[in-house]
DNA sequence: GATGACCTGTGA
DNA sequence: TCACAGGTCATC
């Protein structure tokens, strides 16, 4: 599910109500999903008797940091996970997943010592808890890449434009929703290689990849874009009605309009 | 870089 | 039963 968007107001819900509270009891029942070389005793130590002091996100990636100079913990929502605290989630419920609460989704939680709790909440186990995230590991935040930096990056890649959009090394935030919409508001064709955009394609870009950022933020959610109307098989372009075309690139479901993205 | 793997739920 | 899902990682 969640891409930057989800993130943001998963750690809006973190900072409002998860800050400051003494940490009694961390719940870590599935070793699987603590990863990167840490296990739920590493986290449950870190973690017990600490409080969070800050919520911070980077692309899709939330982290919050432990007072005292303890580490950093890395919450990643994966395709499916949310964040609950004190039984408040943040944001619209998925398009895609599920929204019930079946207990055996809790994948990580901590209870506080004044009787509230925070839940990660991941139907598919692929979300992800982690101690000290290397944070080099991903590209300026989509909402804060500069137009310089995109243009660098664009230059240097053959890639499919779409594909290193959505590469969190370069940068971080953008899934599959967001990218499209942001290609279908640019005009941009998806599969153009990085490289063969313009001077003037970036600038578009850039533009148009913040303001969308913004927009679907403030509609609420990934799942928002003025593009999703014809986000169906033998769908129509919302905009001038042509063909949309349905593709895999960089691996993921890709809808397209013929006519006005080029 | 494209591909398949990871995991599990949903709906046709 | 199958295809599909808003993510990421290892592997060729």
């Amino acid at each position: 599910m969640p891409e930057m968007l989800e993130a943001e107001m998963a750690r809006v819900v973190l900072d409002d109500r998860a800050l400051g509270r003494q940490i009694a009891k961390v719940h870590a029942p599935d070793a699987w999903f603590v990863k990167r070389g840490a296990t739920p005793t590493m986290v449950r130590s870190a973690l017990r008797n600490h409080r969070f002091v800050a919520a911070r996100r980077i692309g899709k990636q939330l982290l919050l940091d432990l007072d005292h100079d303890g580490p950093t913990l890395g919450l990643h929502l994966g395709m499916s996970g949310r964040v609950i605290v004190d039984g408040v989630e943040a944001g619209d419920p998925l398009l895609y997943a599920t929204n019930r609460d079946d207990p055996a989704w809790r994948r990580f939680g901590v209870t506080f010592s004044d009787g509230g709790s925070l839940w990660l909440r991941d139907p598919r186990r692929l979300g992800a808890v982690e101690l000290d995230p290397d944070e080099t590991r991903w590209g300026p935040d989509a909402s804060e890449a500069t137009r310089s930096y995109l243009a660098g990056l664009l230059a240097n890649s053959s890639a499919p434009i779409k594909a290193l959009l959505m590469d969190q090394s370069k940068i971080a935030g953008l899934g599959n929703l967001l990218t499209d919409e942001t290609l279908w508001r640019t005009g941009i064709d998806p599969a153009r290689s990085a490289r063969s955009l313009t001077r003037d394609d970036v600038a578009r870009l850039h533009r148009t990849m913040r303001t969308t950022v913004r927009t679907l933020g403030r509609r609420g959610g990934s799942h928002t874009g003025d593009h999703m109307a014809g986000r169906v098989p033998g769908g129509a372009c919302p905009r001038d009605g042509a063909a949309m075309l349905r593709r895999q690139i960089g691996g993921r479901t890709t809808y397209s309009c013929v006519l006005h993205q080029r």
